[in-house]
DNA sequence: CAAACAAGTTAGTGTATGCTAACATTTGAC
DNA sequence: GTCAAATGTTAGCATACACTAACTTGTTTG
């Protein structure tokens, strides 16, 4: 009857993504500040992830997410930035409030109804870009993050297509003044908004 | 901690409000099917909204809203119309998917998100319509439902101001070629879609 | 390197929500 | 008017989620 995540369990992965992301480990005392709920909490809501495989974790021990983990956090974070922009962007919400709202919002929303919405704010993957057009990055799917955020491709940097591969998968990007060759698989996991 | 209404008791008035709406009366088994659960789990909702002060309730004998709830109610379904509107029209969802998504996001919406979706989609009060603006109603509040649906006043009816009233408080619209003449109290309440 | 502190866990509760099975009340058909 | 079906309720249970208090493990620092 349940599916596999809840509200709670999907905003616990998704900070733990975040986390990782940023500080390259996620601690619970961060994980229950983030989530503005207590240690305890957090501890019973790891062994529950873990039961269900979206998490490595031993007591005493850093979390990891595994490869279905990440999935999910990657999906979430897609929804949240995609509420985020459809809120300040066409609602003139404040950031503060956008991301308060698009938290919440976030779990509700369902796969059909997220991509109408990305193509209602002009959202695409990086790897359906055309020649002409630029986009600013807003997520980059967790994992990719760490390596890629050395080549400059992080959130608000601004990417065009660079080159017309001949029909080659590995395809450049212009990045910030760099170029980047991804793979058409990463590429068709990073989010631009177009301007 | 809790605010006063969570989600299922904000479902469990809005439905309570439609029924009471097209039916006159709410039933237990009713309420049970449309909110998707057991009578038994029904009951325990109206006792808990009961002690809230939002229904009048006996073992027994029909529900009926508060004052308090009826507000709330008529709340959510104005959450719940808004959203529609914005899922049907700028998302291009089917109308059952827009309510169903509808009835998960409402709860989540807060009242300056609303107010700016509602502008965003064009919908206003009945009582801020302008001299030549024509607009079709979409929401009605709970209780003066049955009174102005006599007067053809209902969803899907389409309203001009008619007279430019001298400043006065009971102001007259055209409803599906009918005269009305309304309070400005519920003009106000009643929301309407510009064309 | 040991004590003190920080971080994390366990145990025990509480609330919200929903369920099934069994019981009670109403109502309607004869 | 009585009794059976429909309707509604109670009791007992389960799960998800969050809390506090008390305990354990890890870490840091003198």
């Amino acid at each position: 009857m349940n599916s596999l995540t809840t509200t709670s369990t999907e905003d616990c992965l998704e900070i733990i993504a975040k986390l990782a992301e940023k500080e390259g480990h996620a601690h619970v005392s961060d994980i229950a500040r983030q989530l503005g709920v207590k240690k305890p909490s957090v501890t019973a809501t790891l062994k529950s992830l873990a039961e269900k495989g979206l998490v490595q974790y031993e007591s005493y021990h850093p979390v990891e997410l595994t490869r279905k983990g990440s999935q999910i956090a990657t999906q979430v974070i897609k929804k949240h930035q995609t509420l985020k922009c459809f809120l300040t962007q066409c609602l003139k919400l404040s950031p503060e409030h956008a991301d308060t709202l698009a938290c919440k919002l976030e779990h509700e929303l369902d796969d059909v109804a997220l991509e109408r919405l990305s193509q209602f704010v002009n959202i695409k993957s990086l790897d359906s870009l055309l020649p002409e057009e630029e986009g600013v990055v807003i997520s980059v799917p967790v994992g990719l993050g760490r390596r890629l955020a050395a080549y400059g491709l992080v959130k608000g940097a601004s990417a065009r297509l660079s080159k017309i591969a001949p029909l080659g998968d590995p395809r450049s990007f212009l990045v910030n003044e760099t170029e980047i060759s991804l793979r058409a698989s990463e590429a068709k996991q990073i989010q631009v908004e177009l301007k």
